[in-house]
DNA sequence: TTGCGTGCAAAGGTTTTGCATGGCA
DNA sequence: TGCCATGCAAAACCTTTGCACGCAA
């Protein structure tokens, strides 16, 4: 919906690049700036931002927001459709703040109930689980 | 885990007695800003947010964050335990922004699952489904 | 050459923090 | 009286926007 690219440029194409070495991680925009920065080929940060936006839109990156004041997360989603995290739960710990990812049937089944008994198509992708994480518990 | 009251206050009292009107509504910080000014006994952002804080660690609001640069949302549990949403699950569409309750078994299967096999303890206080509600699949 | 892409700087809006004052117990 | 709670103002934070310059086609 918003600005489709239409010059390849190399900012774009690096920015790319550089996703495709972290997938499945959560990557924040200042991440992306901060990399840049220390591989001596700096991106201007609004850049970033744009070309995040566009990314999302494209379904290329997923967008993830925990809370406000906290910066948003991105995560490589392959450029061909999402297959891979089709059956991936995304679980946030309460405590510690940590993402974790995972790949379990299960949320399958739960998507399907959630459509058939009450009529709801549930995002995957957006929708994340908060919770306490195993490390945690033990430390309680 | 923060700021726990020890003192009763008139603030502390009408914000409590606000959000009991309003219950399973969305109502933003600055709602509520807006709300006691209006109404004559103002009260300071910086005391609502603390107490939006606490009453979130409390159980007694629930915060909803769906973009970061857009205000976070509150709703109101119930000062009981939360008994009555322990089998509650929270769904937002993603297209009108409705929020829906749903009461399913379901939930505690999954709460279950997660636990046994992944180690990891679900809030379901603070998880929300994304998706798209009936409503908005039909106007597709 | 045309106009999109870039990057700097500044604005924007929400939330947090510092600190002095006021109020509960 | 002893602390906690309050509220103002300012800071902090991430993100967006304005605008001039540069670069792809």
């Amino acid at each position: 919906m918003n600005s489709r690219p239409k010059y390849k440029t190399k900012q774009k194409e690096i920015l790319l690049e550089y996703f495709e070495t972290v997938p499945g991680q959560h990557i924040t925009a200042s991440d992306v700036c901060e990399y840049f920065k220390s591989h001596g080929s700096p991106i201007g940060q609004s850049t970033i931002y744009r070309h995040l936006e566009s990314l999302v839109n494209e379904g290329i990156l997923n967008k993830y927001v925990f809370d406000p004041n906290t910066p948003a997360c991105f995560e490589y989603m392959g450029s061909e459709s999402h297959k891979e995290c089709d059956s991936c739960f995304h679980c946030k710990c309460e405590k510690c703040g940590k993402l974790i990812h995972l790949h379990c049937d299960e949320l399958e089944e739960i998507q399907a109930h959630l459509y058939k008994e009450h009529r709801f198509k549930l995002d995957p992708l957006r929708t994340v689980f908060y919770g306490v994480c195993e490390d945690c518990m033990k430390s309680e």
